[in-house]
DNA sequence: GGCCGATGGTTTGGGCCCCAACTATCTTAT
DNA sequence: ATAAGATAGTTGGGGCCCAAACCATCGGCC
């Protein structure tokens, strides 16, 4: 388990990458469709559709290395953003984190609970809350990190050291701009 | 924003993009990081971070559009895809695009009940299905292509023609190798 | 001082996803 | 033939996300 082997195979990449390359699906004897590869119309040559299935890899991936420390990789940026802008509101983090205001809720719930973060009421402003990182959050956010070390090593060495730079700056153009 | 006026101003963006720019976040009067700035860390550095930060943006970007269609993205790959590779299995599908199979019981169901997607048994193995689009399908879909064009017009602008191919190319491949 | 609009956080309802367990069916080896 | 193993699809439980409705509090304005 990151958990597995390789838990079975969801994996039917590995062999074929999305593009029109050779994917072999082969549809039972009498497929109707007398192609054997899988064909991808235009979702091949799509941004969108490429980003997503990239995205999810990595994010599932991290998902199974975080879960070793039993945290996730949502509460992990979360957690980053607390560390490194003490008593800021859940609010202000929900907009750095591209994430609605509600769905931090529950976050912030579970690493308080946790006694990961610490949530302080305001004097002059008793709606808001102003969080920041435990001792134990800290540790918890230490081996966090160096687990995402690991997960960005790999993926650097997909994308190559020679790309990286302008990737990034890509993906937070697209993040930025978009809409 | 897109759907309304600007209310208030959950765009932080526009004018920071993650990047440690110049983000203003006012913590109230006193806010214990005397920053004004937000910090994010390493993450900003991260791939792992903008991939999920881009992948968010443009996939909410492009659900406001095809909602005006009454679709969903979900449902659209999966609906071109059935429609490239007629009298596919669900198992198949769930392979190509990346997700479990489980996850498109509901979304074929969806589709088979709005009409744009038949579902026929099979006699030699009753246990798949073979699966294909209907009349009415191809026309939401023709529609939903239009659409999806456009969001890709808007992408390919601001990630620029001439990084584009590569930019596809490092997605593609961060989707077939990580784990 | 009291009212109204704005703002921080929570709640509720819905979407999409994964994984593990389960049913029905097919395959294979005995 | 038949029992064991593989495979297609479904179900149930859990996670994470958004958008709209809802409280409480704040701030400006008269």
């Amino acid at each position: 388990m990151a958990l597995l082997g390789g838990i079975g195979d969801v994996s039917v990449r590995g062999s074929n990458g999305i593009g029109n390359g050779a994917a072999s699906l082969h549809r039972g004897k009498n497929g109707a469709a007398a192609d054997d590869a899988m064909n991808f119309g235009p979702l091949a040559h799509w941004v969108g559709f490429n980003l997503r299935m990239a995205q999810e890899a990595a994010f599932q991936a991290f998902s199974r290395r975080s879960q070793e420390i039993g945290e996730s990789p949502g509460r992990f940026a979360t957690l980053t953003l607390i560390a490194r802008n003490p008593g800021i509101s859940q609010t202000e983090l929900s907009q750095a984190a591209g994430r609605d205001k509600s769905s931090l809720t529950p976050v912030i719930e579970g690493l308080v609970r946790r006694g990961l973060v610490e949530r302080k009421r305001v004097r002059d402003d008793r709606r808001t809350y102003r969080l920041s990182v435990t001792a134990a959050g800290k540790k918890t956010l230490t081996q966090l990190t160096r687990c995402a070390r690991r997960h960005e090593r790999i993926l650097d060495s997909i994308i190559g050291m020679r790309d990286r730079k302008r990737f990034i700056q890509i993906l937070k153009k697209i993040a930025a701009e978009i809409e």
